[in-house]
DNA sequence: CGGATAGTTGACTACCCTCAAGGTATGTGG
DNA sequence: CCACATACCTTGAGGGTAGTCAACTATCCG
């Protein structure tokens, strides 16, 4: 199985060969591990880095009285916990969603990598302000949008993003995440996802059956979202 | 007047004397410029670094029909555009709430800076996690908690961010927002936060009038707001 | 077949929005 | 100095989106 990592930084940076080996090396150490698991968790001191090679993981906050909240999505090529290459004290959890293939990475090893090549440090850098972006539109969906239009959108970015890493058909993709999991991506309960999931169905833009989303109307979706891929930066670094 | 870039990085980071003067050095295009100015617009291709030195700004992103919301509030020592180092195509603007002094880096000049100190490209890098973290955060405000809450957090937020770079006292700070400007930073409308802001009066947990925000009981704010600043990294990149 | 998890629906509630009006503060020009 | 304009703040009434609580159904698995 292709790194997708790689196969993302290669299509997106500006990395020579030789970096991408350099940065496939660092993956060597490849584990699977089972859903609903925390690789690591908030307050820890972080000394690996977590790449996600296949499945679906999120990071995700929980406050004293069981709020919960998913800041992110992670899929193949995301870093779990990026930060922790200048971070010292974590303030999520990465958690799997479903099964997952990780690399794992020392964190003392990347720091290194990216001593010995600078361009990966610009690479992950890059990738942070991705990440960065995907959030600011989060919060624009969180505070601006109605959660018809948030759910809409969020379907859009999954589209784009799996696309990305060959994990999308044209028309579709897996969709792992119970209406549990999407109501704490999209600050809402899992009865309201429920009700808004119906006109999206209903208006014949999406069908979502057994872990699986098929886009009927990406149009139609895209406009019921306001979704404009500019803020996942699809042509990556130099474009 | 100080630079307080360099003052929180003195503090945070662990750059030398030597690249902190370096730093210092390319900061030396200062400009001062009115309130309401966008210094960079949605869809610019950036090819310059805006450093608050003094005064209030913001990234904020505009839909087509007008709702408008603001993912980071820009106070001094923070970078405006700091992912114009690596992206081709800003996905916010950045706007002045008051007057402001700032340093314009041109973005050639930073990236050889970075290239002669990677040092300073990794203090950059933390500058963004720190960044990343607070998005997180208010990604939780706007999800899963009450107006209430998530204008106390806010309140709180400002205080520490504002400590560290000498803008405020122990028990208050200059606080230049109207309360449609704080709308837009917690998703809310001006109605409500006029509605929400007189319950922490009433409570005696705040003052806030003529620009400027008393804090009367900080304990109590922190706990209206479920306050625990860990994830702006108040002790820096090592501990 | 039994148990657990996830999805669906209904009735009721509440938080926040919309629309509208009036009040206060500040600045400007005559 | 006053008249006026312009923001901004405050308050009220009514409505809609999303939450809560609860029950029922579907699906998956051992």
């Amino acid at each position: 199985m292709p790194n997708p990592l790689l196969a993302r930084l290669r299509l997106l940076s500006t990395l020579s060969e030789v970096e991408l080996a350099a940065l496939e090396a660092a993956c060597s150490d490849v584990r699977q591990v089972g859903a609903r698991l925390d690789l690591v968790r908030e307050g820890d001191r972080p000394e690996r880095l977590h790449v996600v090679l296949d499945g679906w993981a999120c990071r995700q906050k929980v406050a004293a009285d069981g709020r919960r909240h998913i800041p992110a999505l992670l899929l193949p090529g995301d870093i779990g916990d990026i930060d922790s290459l200048h971070v010292r004290r974590l303030d999520y959890s990465v958690t799997t969603l479903t099964p997952c293939t990780l690399a794992v990475i020392d964190r003392a090893a990347a720091l290194e990598l990216i001593e010995r090549h600078p361009s990966i440090g610009q690479a992950l850098m890059w990738l942070t302000f991705v990440e960065n972006a995907t959030l600011a539109e989060w919060n624009f969906g969180l505070g601006r949008r109605t959660a018809k239009e948030h759910l809409a959108h969020l379907f859009c970015e999954l589209l784009i993003r799996l696309s990305a890493v060959g994990r999308a058909e044209a028309n579709g993709y897996p969709m792992p995440l119970s209406q549990g999991e999407l109501a704490d991506v999209l600050g809402l309960t899992s009865v309201h996802v429920n009700r808004v999931l119906q006109p999206l169905r209903g208006e014949g833009l999406i069908e979502l059956q057994a872990q699986r989303l098929t886009v009927r109307d990406w149009d139609g979706l895209k406009k019921a979202g306001g979704f404009d891929a500019a803020y996942l930066h699809p042509h990556g670094m130099s474009a």
